[in-house]
DNA sequence: GTCTATAAAACGATAGAC
DNA sequence: GTCTATCGTTTTATAGAC
């Protein structure tokens, strides 16, 4: 799956991160991850303690991939209205739901207070973040002043994360495509 | 976890109900299942024909139990916009997630037609039946016309579903009511 | 740094006695 | 209907050669 031009501690996290995306962690064995990576037994205990060593260090090149991504649309140009619908609309790959999201319905990872740290602290920024652009946009007086921000955040938040089990569900983006855009309406009925 | 007054089938899929609710299916072993059934393995195999068959029909039964739940507020009295704030705002363990949700989460039950089904046609059915109050809303004039009932009705589970995941991802219940509590403020000001 | 061999445990299922 | 014994596989990790 990965060209042996990487080096090998790189291809193992690049395996790790897609296998946790694609199957979480408890699904996803050693054994996996080495053949995805081009790499053998002894490469991976080489490198790294044990599986969730080298869990936790894909899961936090994935939180920061999170965050560089939300960040783009939500410190970026436009009214805090257009960022929030940008987080919204922006392009995702829906039917694969979050990458750190799903974690949260991993039995192993709820055990595991290194392996849900990075869970917990990218959704809370996202939740954070998300109320400082609110909070913008009723300070603008772009959006209305009876407006909770920590409120919406989690709601638009909410809206991204249960789009992706809906889709899920589903078996189609298209159920995701839809929350989002009664989210959107309603959005534009809540500016001042 | 189950005594012996209730019949060993049932004591199986009771059970199975909650550790699949609990761990999710792949993470849930016969063997947890047995002794939270008390029940032996011979048992098990008597009444079915393996962990997916057991599994499928204690989902079966969860789906049917959500159901019940849903319509209850659902098709209960009110105005359309006191039901949907209903379904939103009806007591939930939040922190414990959607049995039918996180399914969506499993790569062994993605992987299985058989235990997808009920998943699949448990969250169908709550879109379409949430579109519903919606329409019944906006032909009664209570919520303003230009609503797309569809998409309303899929936020309004994104909404649910994504405060689970939100709450779990925080290690608290406080994101899904904020999810809850924005998304409510949002509807009011869809009122016609 | 990477390889193969090995190990202890857990998994899901089956066999056959009672 | 329920029990125990057993099976073949997979899991995660370690050992030790190269």
């Amino acid at each position: 799956m990965y060209s042996r031009a990487m080096e090998t501690r790189k291809r193992l996290l690049a395996a790790t991160r897609e296998l946790l995306w694609e199957r979480g962690y408890a699904a996803t064995s050693p054994k996996v991850i080495q053949a995805a990576a081009s790499a053998g037994q002894g490469s991976m205990y080489h490198h790294f303690h044990g599986k969730e060593d080298l869990a936790v260090a894909a899961l936090e090149e994935s939180a920061e991939a999170l965050r560089h991504d939300a960040q783009a649309v939500l410190s970026g140009p436009g009214t805090a209205l257009e960022r929030l619908e940008g987080y919204l609309r922006r392009q995702r790959e829906s039917l694969r739901g979050c990458r750190m999201g799903r974690m949260t319905y991993d039995a192993d990872v709820l055990a595991s207070p290194a392996l849900m740290a990075p869970v917990t602290r990218t959704m809370d920024w996202l939740v954070e973040t998300l109320a400082g652009v609110v909070r913008q946009g009723v300070e603008n007086g772009e959006l209305r002043e009876d407006i909770d921000p920590e409120a919406l955040a989690c709601t638009v938040a909410a809206v991204v994360q249960g789009g992706y089990v809906l889709a899920r569900a589903h078996g189609d983006t298209s159920p995701f495509d839809a929350a989002v855009d009664g989210a959107v309406a309603l959005l534009e009925r809540a500016a001042a």
